[in-house]
DNA sequence: AGGTCCCGCCAAAGC
DNA sequence: GCTTTGGCGGGACCT
C-alpha cells in the first residue's frame, strides 16, 4: 500500500506530496505522539466525499479536465490506509462506510489530493510572480527533499505549512466554478482529506472567507465561490480600505519609519484596558481584510509586517505591547501565507536603516474597472487624503463593522493637524459619539427593507452610504426563497426593533387556488407579460445604472458584504430571474393593484422567532408555498386578513416612504401602501441570510435543494455573514440565535473590533493568560 | 540570532 | 454539557 502511495505520488507529484509523507512518518513511528495531523493525513484518503458533494465534484473534476487521471488513479486508489485509520472524528466511521459504497466519491477525492501539486504547479506558471523568494525556495527544497528521501522524510516544517496546505485546499476546488454550481464544502471532510486538524482549516477558510472565495453556509460548511467575487471583493477592500483612510496611515506609517522610531511601540496605545472588542473583532478574518486593504490602497503596493501590525494593533484598540505586536505579526504571517497561496503576495525584503523587513507585495489586481464605481474613486495613487468629500462618504458608507474608523479618525486628525488627543478615547469607545456607534445601536429599532427585485431598492433611495444601521440590507429576492418559479408572495424580512421577523406577503391577485401550484411554474401569463413589460422598463433604467446599481448593492455590503457582493456578482442573475416574485413585479409597476390580502403570521416563537405574515387568501394547505422548496409549512402561523392587521402600527410602508422615512428603508410598491406588517421577533440574519443565498443562490433546482438541505442540515448562527436562514426550509429552521441582538450580528464582514460598540464594549480580557499560565491551569485544573 | 510559523491549549460561541 | 470556532502565544524550526 505504501508502496503505492509512493508510486502513485512520485507519479503525479514533482513536488513533495504533502499528505503522504507524514502518512509514511507515522508509520514509521508508528503514530506516536505524532501531531494528529500527521497520523491524520493517513486517513485522509479514506475519508470519503459527502454523497452531495461528489456531485458537485463530478463536475469540478471535468473542469478541471482532471478526469482522464482520475480514472488511472481509480485503481490505485485502494489505500488502505483507511484501514489503520481509527475513526478521527466521530463521523469518521461513517465516513469510511460512505466512502465504501461509494467508491467513485473516494475515488475522485483521491485524485484530487494526487493531483493536487500537479495542479499548483500548473497555477503557479500562471502567476509566475506569484512565487514569493522564499517560495522559491521552499518549491525547491521540496523537490530536494522528495528526491532526497523519497519516502522518509519526515515531514519537514514547510510541508506543514499553512501556505501549501492552503494550496492543497484551494487546489480541490475551482478557481471558477460555474455560477450554477454550489460547491460545498465540509470542514471536517476537507481536515480530514488534507490530513490536518480541523484548527488549520479554519485558518485558511477564515482568510478565503474574508475574500469571498468561500462563504460560510452553517456550522462545518461553506460553500466554494471560487475567485468569481475576488475582484469585486477587493475592489469593495480598496474602496473601505480608503475610506478607512488606510492609505493614510500607510503614508504615515512610513514616515515615521523614515523619520525614525517615530512611535514605534508607540508604547501610550498600549493600555491594554479596551481589550478589544469580541473575539470576532480580532478574526483572522476581519485581519485579513484589512491587511488586504493595506495592500490595496498602498502606493507601493507592498506592505510590511510591521506596518500593517501596527496599523492593525491601533485600530484593533490592542494593547501595543510587544507581545501584541508579535501576535499580531503571527497573525499576519498566517493571513500571509494564504494569500500567497491564493498569488495574491508574494513575500519581499524592504531594506531599511535597520537591515531588511519582511514585507510582501501585492499582486493581485489593483485597478477595477468593472464597476463604474471605479470611476468616483481616483485609483490608488491619485487618491488624495482622506479629505472632507471623502470622509464623508467613508463615514456614511462605512459599515458597522468597519465604522469604528478610529485610525481613520486619528489619522484625520494627524493629517489637519488636529489636536492629537489620545487617540485612544476616539478610537472605538463603545460610547464614543462617533457615528459608526450610534449606527450600531440604532440597529435594533431601525430596518431596512427591501422587497422585490434589487433593481427597484436600487433605484429606491436608499442609499448605499446611507447612514442608516445597515443591520439588514436584506434584498430579498423571492427567488431565492422560493427557489423556484414565481411565487405570488413576498417574504419580508423585518428586522424590527428587537426582533426582526418576516413576514410574508401574499397577494390575492390570482386566484387563491391556483397559486399553490401555479407559481410553481413560471409566473402566470398576465404577470409574466406584466413582468416582461417591467422588466423592459426596468432594463433600460438597470442598464442605465446596472453599475450603480450594484455598487449600491455592493456598498450595502457594508452591513454585510459578504452577503451583498455575493448579491453583486450574481444580481445579473438574480434580478432576471423569471422567478422575480409578482410582488416583485407589482412593485415595478406601481399600479400594480396586486395588493396582498392576507398576510401570514408566524408566531415569533412559532418558528424560531420568525414571524410571518402571509396573506390568507388561501387555504392553509395551499400556502402557495413552492413545494419544492417549502413542502411543508412546519410552523405554527395565522392567516389574518389584512384588516385584522390594521391596526398594528404601520412598520412597512410604502415605496414613498421608504425613501424619506429614515427610519424605515422599505422598498414597498404601492399597492403595499396599506399593508401593516406585524413585526414580530425574528432574529436578525434570516433577511441576511436570505438575501445572501444568492450566493448559493442556486438556479437550478437541484441547487435550490442542495442548498436548502445544507442549510436545513446544519442551520446556524454565528453572527453575521454566518447566519444561515431558510425560510424555504421545510422544517423550522433556527436561523439565528436569539442571543445575537441583531446589532451584533449586522456587523458581519467588515468589522472592527470597537464595532460592537456598547454591546460588547465590556468584552472582558479574561482571557489574557499566558500559555505559561495556561499550563499552570491544566497542571492545576482550573478550580472552577 | 532573528525570522517564521506550527501546534494545540482552551475559552468563547454555538448548539 | 458537548461541539465548533478560533484567539493566542510558546517554542521549534529555518535562514
Amino acid at each position: 500500500m505504501e508502496v503505492e502511495c509512493l508510486a502513485l505520488k512520485d507519479l503525479t507529484s514533482p513536488r513533495k506530496s504533502f499528505p503522504m509523507d507524514p502518512e509514511e512518518e507515522e508509520e514509521e513511528d508508528g503514530g506516536q505522539s505524532e501531531q494528529k495531523e500527521n497520523i491524520c493525513t493517513g486517513r485522509r484518503k479514506s475519508t470519503p466525499l459527502k454523497s452531495a458533494e461528489s456531485a458537485i465534484h463530478s463536475l469540478l473534476i471535468n473542469r478541471k479536465g482532471a478526469t482522464p487521471d482520475l480514472a488511472h488513479i481509480t485503481h490505485i486508489t485502494p489505500i488502505k490506509h483507511t484501514a489503520l485509520a481509527e475513526p478521527w472524528t466521530p463521523t469518521a466511521n461513517l465516513k469510511m462506510l460512505i466512502s465504501a459504497a461509494s467508491p467513485d466519491m473516494r475515488d475522485r477525492e483521491m485524485k484530487k489530493v494526487l493531483f493536487r501539486p500537479i495542479e499548483n504547479e500548473k497555477d503557479k506558471p500562471a502567476s509566475p510572480d506569484t512565487v514569493t523568494e522564499d517560495t522559491e525556495v521552499e518549491d525547491s527544497c521540496q523537490f530536494e527533499a522528495m528526491e532526497e528521501d523519497d519516502a522518509e522524510k519526515k515531514p519537514s516544517r514547510k510541508q506543514k505549512s499553512l501556505g501549501l496546505l492552503c494550496q492543497k485546499f484551494l487546489a480541490l476546488y475551482p478557481d471558477y466554478p460555474s455560477p450554477h454550481d454550489t460547491i460545498w464544502i465540509s470542514l471536517d471532510e476537507v481536515a480530514t482529506n488534507l490530513g490536518v486538524e480541523r484548527r488549520r482549516i479554519y485558518d485558511i477558510v477564515n482568510v478565503l472567507e474574508s475574500l469571498m472565495i468561500v462563504g460560510r453556509i452553517a456550522k462545518n460548511s461553506y460553500t466554494w465561490y471560487g475567485r468569481q467575487r475576488l475582484e469585486v471583493t477587493l475592489e469593495e477592500l480598496q474602496r473601505r480600505g480608503r475610506q478607512q483612510g488606510y492609505h493614510l496611515q500607510m503614508e504615515l506609517s512610513a514616515e515615521a519609519r523614515g523619520a525614525g522610531p517615530g512611535r514605534e511601540d508607540d508604547g501610550g496605545e498600549g493600555d491594554g484596558g479596551q481589550a478589544a472588542g469580541n473575539r470576532k473583532d480580532k478574526s483572522l478574518r476581519i485581519m485579513s481584510q484589512k491587511f488586504v486593504m493595506l495592500f490595496l490602497v498602498s502606493k507601493t503596493q507592498t506592505v510590511t509586517l510591521d506596518t500593517a501590525a501596527k496599523i492593525l494593533i491601533e485600530e484593533s484598540q490592542d494593547s501595543s505591547s510587544h507581545s501584541k505586536y508579535k501576535t499580531k505579526v503571527r497573525r499576519l504571517y498566517d493571513i500571509a501565507n494564504v494569500l500567497t497561496s491564493l498569488g495574491l503576495i508574494k513575500k519581499v525584503h524592504v531594506r531599511e536603516e535597520r537591515g531588511r523587513k519582511p514585507a510582501f507585495k501585492w499582486l493581485g489586481p489593483v485597478e477595477f474597472n468593472n464597476s463604474g464605481n471605479s470611476a468616483a474613486i481616483p485609483p490608488p495613487e491619485a487618491t488624495p487624503p482622506m479629505a472632507g468629500q471623502d470622509l464623508r462618504k467613508a463615514k456614511m458608507a462605512r459599515h458597522a463593522s468597519f465604522n469604528i474608523t478610529p485610525t481613520s479618525i486619528a489619522v484625520q486628525r494627524q493629517v489637519n493637524s488636529a489636536p492629537s488627543s489620545p487617540r485612544r478615547e476616539l478610537i472605538g469607545l463603545p460610547n464614543h459619539p462617533v457615528d459608526y456607534s450610534r449606527k450600531t445601536t440604532g440597529n435594533s429599532a431601525v430596518c431596512r427593507l427591501q422587497f422585490g427585485n434589487s433593481t427597484d431598492n436600487q433605484t429606491s433611495p436608499l442609499p448605499p452610504s446611507s447612514a442608516q444601521p445597515t443591520l439588514l440590507a436584506p434584498t430579498l429576492y423571492p427567488e431565492n426563497l422560493f427557489s423556484s418559479s414565481s411565487s405570488p408572495h413576498c417574504l419580508a424580512y423585518l428586522p424590527s426593533l428587537s426582533q426582526p421577523s418576516v413576514v410574508m406577503l401574499y397577494r390575492a391577485t390570482e386566484t387563491p387556488d391556483h397559486i399553490p401550484e401555479g407559481h410553481r411554474s413560471p409566473t402566470s401569463e398576465s404577470e409574466e407579460g406584466r413582468k416582461r413589460r417591467r422588466e423592459e422598463r426596468e432594463e433600460e433604467e438597470t442598464v442605465a445604472k446596472k453599475k450603480g446599481t450594484e455598487l449600491e448593492e455592493c456598498d450595502k455590503m457594508r452591513d454585510d458584504p459578504q452577503r451583498e457582493a455575493a448579491q453583486c456578482l450574481q444580481s445579473g442573475n438574480t434580478r432576471t430571474s423569471p422567478s422575480r416574485p409578482a410582488l416583485d413585479e407589482g412593485l415595478a409597476s406601481g399600479s400594480e393593484p396586486a395588493q396582498p390580502s392576507h398576510y401570514l403570521y408566524v408566531p415569533n416563537n412559532g418558528l424560531n422567532s420568525l414571524n410571518f405574515l402571509l396573506s390568507a387568501g388561501q387555504q392553509p394547505a395551499g400556502l402557495a408555498l413552492p413545494h419544492n422548496s417549502v413542502p411543508t409549512l412546519a410552523m405554527p402561523y395565522v392567516l389574518l386578513p389584512s384588516a385584522a392587521l390594521s391596526h398594528y402600527p404601520l412598520l412597512a410602508s410604502s415605496l414613498q416612504q421608504t425613501v424619506s422615512d429614515p427610519k424605515l428603508s422599505f422598498t414597498l410598491p404601492t399597492m403595499m401602501s396599506p399593508a401593516h406588517f406585524m413585526v414580530g421577533a425574528a432574529p436578525y440574519g434570516l433577511a441576511a441570510e436570505i438575501n445572501r443565498s444568492p450566493v448559493t443562490s442556486p438556479s437550478t433546482p437541484e441547487q435550490s435543494k442542495l442548498y436548502v438541505s445544507a442549510v436545513a442540515a446544519a442551520p446556524q448562527s454565528p453572527s453575521g455573514p454566518r447566519h444561515t436562514v431558510s425560510i424555504t426550509t421545510p422544517e423550522p429552521l433556527t436561523p439565528h440565535t436569539p442571543k445575537e441582538t441583531p446589532a451584533s450580528a449586522s456587523k458581519a464582514f467588515f468589522q472592527t473590533p470597537c464595532t460592537l460598540g456598547g454591546v460588547v464594549s465590556a468584552t472582558p480580557a479574561s482571557r489574557k493568560r499566558g500559555s505559561a499560565q495556561r499550563r499552570l491551569d491544566i497542571g492545576h485544573p482550573p478550580s472552577s
